[in-house]
DNA sequence: CTGAAAGCGCTTACAG
DNA sequence: CTGAAAGCGCTTACAG
């Protein structure tokens, strides 16, 4: 199977006729040797096409130079965004990047330690909900392994985090809807166990308060964040004689199915009904009409908070909380309300 | 920063009161040890929290129980797809998943190896067009790097791989069209560097053969298998006087740009024109109307290819060729062609 | 059935 | 400025 092994460290030394501790102060940069001998071992590194052995490292380091993602999010975009950011800081680093999804952040809640330990990570970047989730938190904490966290809501004290404001954000979407002349908003929830969900909602009734709309719990949906949940949730919510005037879903998979529940329902997209997302997803782009929604920085504190945590783990200086700006990009999905029929 | 730090096998071995071996010798399933001391083994491993270092295990070993999976996909459902894949066939493995993608196969074909084994993995796993790049294939095999292959068209004889028809599927899919009365039939072709575009080109252009439709070379758009490339090409192809009843774009995100073009220009789909795309991602069933498409078996390639991945470094057998079935999946984006005006 | 020794490929501390 | 020694935490031979 395998053809020419690779070289080592010690065959680099006898080509280079020095020791390995000088091949080792070459590698790593280190001060103190002879211009004639720093060349000696870098024609010798390369004629051997020699590439440090990264395990062997980590065994004396006592770390891997592996880092974790963990995500549960049922949106293939949000997952590619995070682990684009994620991946983009590395770049160039000898850190490496390990996935790992999961099905429930509530089911390995308990054992996130022992699982991090066993693919013998040196860090991990926690997305929501797990970046929120107090167990795990402690759990990481009190051991001391070495974790940033993603758009978190709760517990701002443990550890660093990268966010942007939730709260702000929904209530800039809700304004806007206001400004447009809807008083009776839907909105469709997220997956609750996504502390976000929360904040969302908390910013929707901020701006329904200022503007002195009074609330509808009527037109409150559960979703989960997932599109089918949102097609779901969007004809409860427009099957009914006292319709909203705009829909308000917590992420654009939600928006997309409420779209395509009022198409199957026949009702027109502004013209009957506004339906705005958070996110600001591929699926945005792609539906008709496209989706006014939220841009949420997502691939930014991905990458800030892998920063954060090479930082950590090079010991170097890093600021503990990032706040990453959100932006409300209006396409076509959302419109003024009709005049009363 | 660390906690209590982690019991190695000299701890455990002194507090079950044996040697490091039988330590050993237990954890790894080994004959020959009296079931006295692998009890006491395994009870020193439980209330010491032991865990073996994968590190220490991979440098001797000469291995690091990474693998890799490199891609260079626009398209995140396609992206997330393959990573379930290859995860769900890793789950309960010692092996972890390095995710790879590319800016551009082209780009990094030269230093693909040096890549590889930067980052210690054990074997990587090729999608297209990594799956299909002659200097990619070369370098693997010449050294003796393990590999296994996605979907490739090319060269069925260097290394194992997993594929799916794509020359019947695209074939299947045309019938389908000219089955529904269509013959001038415009294709959106996808990223040359892919050769699955040439495969799926070759076979649109045998179900046009077998039905004897003269080929209509100026309904040919070139696309890239992104989003905005389908837009573009769909806008040239239905502005024109002369355009085709019938799309067929290559994957789904060029199908779902073409019907975005389709709405943009005021063209009823599919009463105006029929528009089917390739894939079954997540797009195919959030436009509107839905998209009629194939079903490629992406998550299950990516699987069987990563099952032989491991069976090859654990030297144990496995078949070095596996297709995965295709399905038609018919929504709402086709229908019969008009009678003629 | 069990263990002492050697070694995987590096870096850390220590001498000179 | 340079190198010999020790050791990271395991497994692979090899003895008994």
């Amino acid at each position: 199977m395998s053809g020419k092994k690779r070289a080592t460290i010690v065959d680099v030394a006898s080509a280079a006729g020095v020791s390995i501790k000088t091949v080792s102060r070459v590698l790593n940069n280190e001060p103190h040797v002879r211009k004639e001998l720093q060349d000696k071992v870098r024609r010798a590194t390369k004629s051997l096409n020699y590439q440090p052995n990264v395990v062997a490292q980590g065994l004396v380091g006592r770390r891997s130079y592996l880092l974790g993602l963990v995500y549960e999010n049922p949106s293939p975009n949000y997952v590619v965004e995070l682990q684009h950011g994620a991946l983009d800081r590395l770049h160039g680093e000898r850190y490496r990047l390990v996935v790992l999804p999961v099905e429930s952040v509530a089911d390995v809640a308990g054992n996130m330690l022992a699982l991090l330990r066993s693919a013998a990570l040196d860090g991990v970047v926690l997305t929501p909900p797990a970046s929120d989730h107090p167990k795990i938190l402690e759990e990481l904490r009190e051991s001391g392994f070495p974790f940033t966290r993603v758009a978190p809501t709760r517990f701002p004290d443990i550890g660093p985090s990268t966010t942007t404001d939730d709260v702000e954000a929904a209530c800039a979407m809700t304004r806007y809807l206001i400004e447009l002349g809807h008083r009776d908003i839907g909105l469709i929830k997220g997956d609750p166990t996504h502390s976000a969900s929360e904040a969302r909602l908390f910013g929707f009734s901020k701006a329904l308060g200022e503007a002195g709309i009074p609330p509808r719990l009527d037109l409150i949906e559960q979703g989960m964040f997932t599109y089918d949940s949102g097609v779901e949730a969007g004809r409860r919510l427009l099957d009914r004689k006292d319709r909203p005037t705009a829909i308000f879903a917590q992420n654009d998979d939600m928006a997309g199915g409420a779209i395509m529940a009022a198409h199957d329902l026949g009702i027109d997209v502004p013209g009957d009904v506004s339906i705005v997302g958070f996110d600001d997803s591929q699926i945005a782009k792609v539906t008709w009409p496209r989706i006014t929604t939220i841009h949420q920085p997502v691939y930014d504190m991905a990458r800030s908070a892998t920063d954060m945590l090479v930082a950590m783990l090079d010991k170097k200086p890093y600021l503990p909380m990032v706040e990453h700006p959100f932006e409300l990009i209006v396409r076509q999905s959302a419109g003024p309300r009709r005049a009363e029929p």
